[in-house]
DNA sequence: TACCAGTACATAGTAACGCTAGCTACCGTT
DNA sequence: AACGGTAGCTAGCGTTACTATGTACTGGTA
């Protein structure tokens, strides 16, 4: 894939993030595993980070450090009250766009 | 709606402009307006200007000035092959995202 | 011991894009 | 003359994903 999928992402890979983290509390290289799990196989480490710093600081979560068995110490994040708003919200958002473009997409 | 759609729109609203002229040619004006019909409401007329001036640059659409009625000449953007190329790709990429989106919205 | 891969986090700089806020200009009506 | 509708254009800004790189902890292996 090229440039057009990180366009895309703008905008989608924070909600992304925040529905992974819905499903359950997990910290950054574990996402980022995740995500390359899920098919999304050429975002960055970094971005993800990034994103998670963002994220924290608007306080859509909380975050725990935690002891690894096999490297430095996990901050674990876990969806919160204003997370869990924001991911409706997005959800919305995307509901919007996307009907709007299944619409393009069949009918001429 | 908020700041997420328009930074969902970073990377859709090209797909959506081309998709607009791949069912018949318009202008600049017109395309707004017809976004505008669509749903998007919010859409500022200067976005859609540097978006135009955007895929002329990069080939994508044949232009031609037309002379108006009620104002200044048009200027009349047709998509091209490279355009309908170009749409396709997107409509691919689109797809990928809308199915993992799909995937993550429903099943947990 | 030295090296390396895997794990885990972080950040400075860059490119791309939509938005804000303006501007010019043509036309018809008031 | 003034105004609203039509039509196009642009500089500067904020946000976001990517590139590239760095740090550091652990365990295995040459």
């Amino acid at each position: 894939m090229g440039k057009q999928i990180t366009e895309m992402l703008k905008g989608t890979l924070e909600g992304i993030v925040l529905a992974l983290l819905a499903s359950q509390p997990a910290y950054g290289y574990e996402i980022t595993a995740r995500l390359r799990e899920k098919g999304f196989t050429e975002i960055a480490e970094g971005t993800i980070y990034a994103l998670l710093v963002r994220i924290e600081q608007r306080g859509l979560v909380d975050v725990t450090k935690v002891p690894s068995p096999s490297g430095p110490p996990r901050k674990v994040y876990t969806l919160n009250e204003r997370g869990r708003d924001e991911l409706d919200e997005f959800w919305r958002t995307w509901s919007f766009l996307a009907d709007r473009l299944q619409q393009l997409q069949g009918g001429k």
